[in-house]
DNA sequence: ACAGGTTGTGTTAACGCTCACAGTCTTCCC
DNA sequence: GGGAAGACTGTGAGCGTTAACACAACCTGT
């Protein structure tokens, strides 16, 4: 490790002296350019050790108008399905030797994830993941820059960038079919937040399977995602024990609220309420019981997101509104069961 | 919106030009400096916004030297208090106009967070954030680039980076004093991950709870932090159960598991058994029963690390090996009682 | 021996911005 | 009225890299 203390880090024109050789040629040999003789090679390289030399991406971006940077713009990290997907993406990218620039929204609305854009488009990144799972923040992809390009996750078809996401009807009525098929008469609903797409497209599963089973649709009990407003559904719906028997809970947190109600209130499950749930976060698997549910594969969307993107990215043009679905999962456990 | 489509993005010369005045002044403009005449600046301004104008951060970066850049190493960040704490150091590093650049690696060793390391200097980052539970982390701090400002989150005194963490002694000490308080005779303790470094101040301060009331101290149950590996500890302590009365868990994921295998075997909590969790995940609210816990303030942690680093920045000299600890903080909730 | 290629290397000019400096045009005071 | 001190603006250089081209040296095959 050379490097003089208190003195600016060496620059290539630096290695290019001590190997005795241009800059360009120890730009070759970072940038294993085929014409460069071997001996040559090593002297560089011996330099680079020698200077403890660090290329400035930086300096490369400028001049190749590529930084290898994505950026993902994300709503609320915390919950487990956001973080999952932002995980995903960042290790593709990276495995496909990309940086990744985050913006977590703390509120999403289309001024957010505007300035957000804006934001990354300064910065330069090649690219823009959107996690956009509410309406408003689909709507806001139809301000991208003019050639930059994009893909949505979790999200609708707005705008004309490519979308990738897990097929929320296609789960929805996984679960609701499975409570259907053990005899149940009809299926209730917790739904997420209405503006979400995913808990629309959750609700549209449901009521479509009830509906093609001739069954009465009853109404959806509306929550925000989290474990308390399952709680105060599960209030809701435990006063209505003898009513229902069976409960599609569009995530895994609002399903241990309703389960927790229903301990409290002395219902059994699934004796005498089954319960599905949508997710699978590593903690269903030890709720009391186990919980029925639905698994999203948050890691192959986020893989397959990149995947979408860099294609765009080589090719150089938009590929327009495609859509990319990850099948979801049914797994069984153990609070579902027949009626009675 | 200007911006002629197939054309090169405009800069500031172009926007020079169409508000008729030199390029230096558009960037007077841009970076708010005093001496424009304010007609100038709203002509420049109208030119920016005609064009569609957006300034080239890369190539600003380049002649400052500064990107306003953060990267952040993390691990494993589907887990909820790495995510949280993330998502924290993401939001004081945009409250403070940084971009921030994620790097979570899979596996943590030496290798890969030095990988990372260099990744990120080569990225020219103004400053590094190490989300560093584990020993092997904490140790490749010491390999930093000299002159680059960074800060340990959850780590250890390696290297001679501050380290702002939660205060994990002082929260096992509430978390056992607790049980303590409430007559029980000792108390077991299921840990995480012994390499991890917050693992082991909970069992420190377990352990300097238990010897200073001279108690016994049992052999604690190592686990991974996954429901799964609290899930085996519960069996094998419900197999114990008439003389184990009260476990401090040293995560609520874990707390789950412990709490599930209890259930299955028919040991009630806090009837027999009493449990204290740790984290105050938003889940631990509505486990069965409610989990008495220590909350960790991940945001906190987060936006602290941020200052402490932007301080770094500024001073432009290394702060040495400060430490500024997180209070975490008992909250008691219906898993905890008198034993008998 | 010489045209024509291939291989290896150096030279120069960008990339889009900020910094340092050098103006010009006011204003104001003695 | 003259000079100094501001206010405002323009000019040139340079950040560290890659792209484009130029050129030398060395092979081929005729």
């Amino acid at each position: 490790m050379g490097s003089n203390p208190g003195r600016r880090p060496p620059v290539m024109a630096d290695v290019a002296k001590v190997a005795g050789v241009s800059h360009q040629t120890v730009s070759r040999v970072l940038n294993d350019h085929p014409n460069v003789r071997s001996e040559t090679r090593t002297r560089v390289l011996r330099a680079i050790d020698q200077l403890g030399y660090r290329r400035n991406l930086v300096a490369r971006a400028l001049v190749t108008r590529h930084s290898r940077t994505l950026g993902v713009i994300s709503f609320d990290s915390t919950l487990y399905g956001p973080a999952s997907t932002v995980y995903g993406i960042e290790q593709a990218a990276r495995d496909a030797g990309y940086f990744v620039s985050i913006v977590s929204l703390r509120t999403i609305d289309k001024a957010g994830v505007d300035d957000a854009i804006d934001y990354l488009a300064e910065q330069g990144v090649d690219g823009i993941v959107v996690v956009a799972p509410q309406r408003s923040a689909a709507q806001a992809l139809e301000s991208l820059p003019m050639g930059m390009p994009a893909v949505a996750v979790e999200g609708g078809h707005a705008g004309d960038v490519p979308v990738v996401s897990v097929d929320q009807v296609k789960g929805a009525r996984l679960a609701t079919e499975h409570l259907l098929d053990q005899g149940h008469e009809t299926v209730w609903h917790v739904s997420g937040p209405t503006d979400w797409l995913e808990a629309e497209g959750r609700i549209e599963g449901w009521r479509a399977v009830l509906t093609a089973a001739g069954r009465p649709v009853p109404e959806a009990l509306a929550g925000d995602w989290s474990p308390r407003s399952g709680y105060r559904a599960g209030r809701r719906l435990a006063a209505m024990a003898g009513e229902v028997t069976a409960v599609f809970v569009a995530n895994d947190q609002m399903a241990l609220g309703v389960l927790r109600a229903f301990t409290e209130e002395g219902v059994r499950v699934p004796g005498q309420i089954s319960i599905v749930g949508f997710d699978d976060i590593p903690e269903s698997e030890f709720f009391s019981p186990p919980l029925t549910t639905i698994r999203q594969d948050f890691g192959a969307v986020g893989r397959h997101s990149i995947k979408v993107l860099l294609q765009e990215i080589e090719r150089g043009e938009p590929i327009g509104p495609e859509c990319h679905v990850v099948p979801p999962r049914f797994v069984s456990r153990a609070s579902t069961s027949s009626p009675r």
